[in-house]
DNA sequence: GGGTCTATTGGCCGATCGGACAATAGCGCG
DNA sequence: CGCGCTATTGTCCGATCGGCCAATAGACCC
């Protein structure tokens, strides 16, 4: 395949088994070579600093760094750097991180081999590619209304057990203004209380366990 | 290695990526064959009884059955099948379900290559093997005491936003009942409130997304 | 047989929650 | 320069929660 230059692809994920055979699978495809391996977001960018690879297929869960972290460090770098997420997780929270982030296509792990491949070829193009189940998921998820930072924040520690006037304390607000913004998420995510808040939390990737 | 019978595998995961390079990586192993993949409990359960393999390498997340109805449904018929599961999850009660419903062995995702065969050979052998890093969170989980069946049917009604009264309601006992066992999850759990209850349900597996 | 654990139920009470009323200030978008 | 959204704060109130007192019956283990 003359007329098409090789993608040089670097594949980071924290489970060495799906690594080899990616890798495996990948370099069979004529058109695309595998030119690393990662097992976290550190060594990622470094490989990346050294070998300046055409892609990243980049995991969202990994010990350390996550691959949110890692794709915002990376882009920071390498503002140019394409990066295809490949990841197990189809919640629109995470999508949307990680296409605000900067990657530049976004598919799970349960896609065919073609379907990747063909991903690989658009992330390498320039295009902004969305795997079909994952675009679904996100437009379901875009239906209700979009949960604030500062509610997110709240949240979190709704989750971690805090009362009211325990969030207003540790936000510096009054509890008041702590109870408008669990009233706002209990609207948000349809939830009758707290603890079903925190279900639809975990449920939406809002909050990770 | 003739001294050595070859053990016939059968890989279960809905990830086709993961499969290929799995059945890559694990056919270029001595002494080890794959004979069959299945990307779902039904399909592995009809392949297993036509190909009668030695071993199958289960995945708990997949669509429709679970890794667990699988390997139920697999052991009721064949009592004597040797399973491992091989997954991402290393929450305490994903194991001890495994464990109880007939697995042979129980490793992570993130296990080296080495270990891997390792552990299909002694699954393979009839011996018990547990990844080490799953082991300690196991033994993390069992310190604090184990939440009864009845607390995690509550649990499921907590996370859905019904109050007391309505849990009691829908398990036919009296509110104050619901009540005890909420009490006893807060304990537990080690959390102040049902939010974090909730919230520890998710963390320790007890609840899925 | 005795001990431990779970499931069950009752009443009492202060703390907390969530809803409903209403209001002000800041920010981005068209 | 309004319009909408977010963040902020206030008060009142009935419903709910979680902790405390205590008690009985069945299951399972040693």
């Amino acid at each position: 395949m003359p007329n098409v230059p090789t993608i040089r692809l670097l594949l980071v994920d924290d489970h060495p088994v799906l690594r080899a055979g990616l890798a495996n699978v990948l370099n069979y495809e004529p058109g695309i070579t595998v030119v690393a391996e990662a097992d976290d977001g550190a060594s990622a960018i470094v490989l990346w600093r050294t070998l300046r690879p055409d892609v990243m297929l980049l995991d969202l869960s990994m010990a350390g760094m996550d691959g949110i972290e890692t794709l915002e460090r990376l882009r920071a770098e390498f503002p140019d750097a394409r990066v295809l997420m490949l990841t197990s997780s189809e919640a629109p929270e995470d999508v949307r991180h990680a296409l605000n982030a900067g990657a530049g296509g976004y598919v799970t792990k349960n896609v065919r081999r073609a379907e990747l491949v063909a991903a690989i070829r658009e992330v390498f193009a320039g295009a902004r590619v969305i795997g079909e189940s994952v675009a679904r998921q996100l437009a379901a998820g875009e239906e209700s209304g979009a949960v604030s930072r500062r509610e997110l924040e709240v949240l979190g520690l709704v989750r971690q057990g805090f009362t009211n006037a325990d969030i207003g304390r540790l936000l510096g607000i009054s509890e008041r203004t702590a109870k408008a913004h669990v009233g706002a998420l209990l609207c948000k995510l349809q939830a009758a209380d707290r603890a079903e808040a925190v279900a639809r939390g975990f449920e939406r990737g809002l909050l990770k366990v």
